[in-house]
RNA sequence: GCCACCCUAGCUCAGUGGUAGAGCAAUGCUUUCGUAAAGCAUAGGUCGUGGGUUCGAGUCCCAUGGGUGGCUCCA
């Protein structure tokens, strides 16, 4: 006699054991309609699943009660879609081996191997796309059918793929006591799948799909094993929702910072400087330069010094540090000097081998550098340190570059050179809690100050299981425990990640996800026990003794290129006016107005403030519109009216009118206030507040 | 590095083996204008690069560079 709960509080009792559809039915007939699956005690399951005993059940349908899409919905809908794909292609391309297929946040894939030569490309979406629709026409059941760990074992080992041995194995590893399989319509005569489900209750259920990409995916994402096609598609309850979906993929696509990077001319990328190296234009350059100086002026408030060091330094420096052997493979090669070239040649070294002299020791060379700490480190050791000294903080926007794989390198997230804004904290043990927290502040306030909210805090630790990592492992324990407490400091959410750890020690990360929801780390900052090791680092304690100082690594922005990249797609290319390129162009209505547009302009310009003129021979509307597509925040419009009072006509960014008129003395205090103070005070507020309307 | 797709004028793109096109931008002229595109004209391309097939290649094939999306990697 179960007794079921409802969403609402209200309850149902049976005197049989019900399935999830009948108490569904017994709802209404609306709800049995629209019932795609269920929730038991929290757990998705299919509508079909029998409730033996007392639970909680919500019943699922692809809409929530806010008319929104629902979460579970979706996921039933794609992953019965990645099965019907699944069977189209088995259809169309016999001998394909299925691996795995799950929903995913915004679709799905299925992986498979194809025979050699025998995959699909896009050309074949269409009929693979006509064969699903036909599945989903026929409506048929998605049967599950449960088999006995042993039973099941038997069965997969007779059809022979090991991909789905392996997936039972897990299966099993995982404390399943059964093995599942799903038949889209009758077993024994319709195409099936191992699968734990659920699905939703017929093919009929899927809406609308659409198969979107291939790509290649190793069998477990170990590319040591085998490479597989993995095709990815979407799906929906309803035309409308796929169609706004993709709608919204490409509405995104607009403010990708490589798309508003071309428009607004803020970077340019050239294939023959090389692949991942920016350069940046004079308008991206000040964007850049403005965030320096708000870090910089943050950096003498806590304490910091800044250095400058060279991008390049002897190889022995990254073999000390251990960046050389960790990294070889992620490197720009070692680069030697001509004498030792030409004695290597002399003596018919070959490749091979002298890959193996850099590696031992034996030839030595210069590296361009893949991180700044070394540099810092031999600043910090060329002179003796009291532990009055301490913390020693040493900052530098230091450029490093690293042989990215071709196939990751893009716009300005993934690039072969970048430039940090990178300091070292030198300091006592029982410093390291506070200066942790002052870093994290640094970033805390970068975000703030640029209304970047949508960011997840990441505690990367070691993995035990790993010979990645150097050091002492009580010492790891230190820096773990000092990572986690400063995390929590901060106040927000944050995740613990094994194996997310540099080599050297634990870091804590914010990371942000771009336009097309790829999650990219901006601020870092990491604690080393061991860097100090290595380099044999030492303070004078008050004892008078010599004792070890801990690094502290730290990059609030974490990379100029990566965060810039991040911001532009933030701000949709419309900067905030400190960060402006161009911060206001004056408009003349003609030439009539053009000296004291001139004038203006000047006045603009004494104030400090990035100004240009547009004394084109375009109506206004016409130079209002490009100011307005090249996103500059407050245009100047001039005519005799102005001039005779001395005035300026405003329009900002983002409001649709003129705002009126104000004094030129005004407008130079307002501008240059909202400037000075990183949008703390906005013009354009006070002006609108001015308004009536 | 792996898989798929893409590369035509400064930009966005059309061009399905038969004489390289459009819009915007640029330049010149006319217009001197009060808040999101004035009009006319001109110029601009060995179709990423190198081979091949063909009477003929932007179009088909091979190689190579670069880009995009995934995979892997990411100090």
């Amino acid at each position: 006699m179960p007794t079921i709960t409802l969403p609402d509080g209200s309850c149902r009792s049976y005197d049989s054991p019900p399935t999830a559809a009948q108490v569904a039915a017994d709802i209404g007939a609306g709800l049995a309609k629209a019932a795609l699956g269920a929730k038991i005690n929290g757990t998705l399951c299919d509508l079909s699943t029998r409730l033996e005993h007392d639970c909680a059940l919500a019943i699922v349908t692809a809409k929530s009660r806010d008319g929104q899409p629902d979460a579970d919905g979706l996921m039933l809908i794609r992953h019965s879609c990645a099965h019907v794909m699944a069977e189209a292609i088995e259809r169309l391309f016999p001998g394909t081996a299925l691996v795995y297929g799950p929903a995913l946040e915004s679709g799905f894939y299925y992986d498979m191997a194809f025979p050699a030569g025998r995959a699909p490309s896009t050309d074949d979406f269409a009929a693979l796309e006509s064969e699903m629709a036909k599945i989903i026409a026929e409506n048929r059941p998605f049967t599950r059918t449960d088999l006995p760990l042993d039973a099941g074992m038997e069965k997969l080992n007779r059809e022979g793929s090991k991909f789905k041995i392996d997936n039972a194995q897990r299966a099993r590893d995982g404390g399943s006591a059964t093995l599942s399989w799903y038949t889209t319509g009758t077993p024994g005569s319709n195409w099936e799948d191992l699968c734990r489900g659920p699905h939703v209750p017929s093919t009929g259920r899927i809406g609308a799909f659409k198969i979107t990409m291939l790509a290649s995916s190793y069998w477990k994402g170990d590319e040591s094993l085998d490479r597989l096609t993995r095709v990815y598609g979407t799906a929906f309850a309803t035309k409308a929702e796929l169609e706004a979906h993709l709608a919204q993929v490409e509405e995104a696509k607009k403010r990708d910072h490589r798309v508003l990077g071309k428009q607004l001319r803020l970077f340019h990328i050239d294939e023959m400087v090389g692949q991942g190296l920016v350069l940046w234009t004079p308008r991206g350059a000040v964007v850049r330069q403005e965030l320096q100086n708000f870090i910089s002026d943050e950096l003498r408030v806590q304490g910091y010094q800044q250095v400058f060091t060279p991008h390049i330094g002897k190889l022995d420096l990254y073999r000390t540090s251990g960046h050389f052997p960790y990294y070889k493979e992620s490197q720009f090669a070692p680069i030697i000097d001509h004498d030792e070239m030409s004695k290597l040649a002399a003596e018919g070294c070959s490749c091979g081998e002298l890959a193996n002299r850099l590696g031992s020791g034996s030839v030595d060379g210069y590296l361009l550098k893949p991180m700044n700490c070394p540099h810092h480190i031999r600043i910090f050791a060329s002179e003796p340190h009291s532990y009055r000294d301490l913390p020693v903080r040493l900052a530098e926007f230091g450029t490093v570059y690293r042989w990215e794989q071709s196939g990751e390198i893009g716009g300005l997230t993934r690039v072969r050179g970048f430039t940090q804004d990178d300091a070292h904290l030198f300091v006592r043990e029982d410093q390291v809690a506070d200066e942790l927290i002052g870093c994290l502040s640094l970033v805390k306030l970068i975000f703030g100050t640029l209304g970047m909210n949508d960011y997840r805090v990441r505690v990367g630790l070691r993995d035990p299981a790993s010979d990645k990592y150097v050091g002492d492992p009580s010492n790891w324990d230190k820096a773990e425990e000092a990572c986690r407490n400063a995390a929590r400091s901060l106040g927000v959410p944050f995740s613990e990640e094994r194996g997310e750890a540099a080599f050297y020690g634990p870091k804590i990360d914010f990371v942000v996800r771009d336009v097309i929801g790829r999650s990219w780390q901006l601020g870092t900052v990491q604690v080393d026990y061991n860097l100090p090791v290595r380099f044999d680092l030492s303070y004078i304690g008050a004892d008078n003794k010599q004792h070890r100082p801990v690094m502290i690594h730290r990059a609030p922005f974490g990379s100029m290129e990566r965060f810039v990249g991040v911001l532009i797609e933030h701000f949709a290319g419309a900067f905030p006016l400190w960060l402006a390129p161009e911060q206001v162009r004056v408009l003349p209505i003609s030439e009539k107005s053009a000296a004291y547009a001139d004038e203006v302009l000047a006045a603009l310009r004494s104030a400090g403030l990035r100004a240009t003129i547009d004394s084109g021979n375009e109506r206004v509307q016409a130079r209002i519109r490009d100011a307005s597509e090249a996103k500059i925040p407050y245009l100047a419009v001039v005519g005799p009216r102005d001039a005779e009072q001395r005035a300026v006509s405003i329009r900002a960014f983002g409001t649709d009118a003129n705002l009126g008129e104000l004094p030129l003395g005004e407008f130079l205090a307002g501008v240059t206030g909202e400037y000075t103070s990183r949008g703390h005070e906005s013009l354009k507020s006070k002006f609108v507040r001015r308004q009536p309307s």
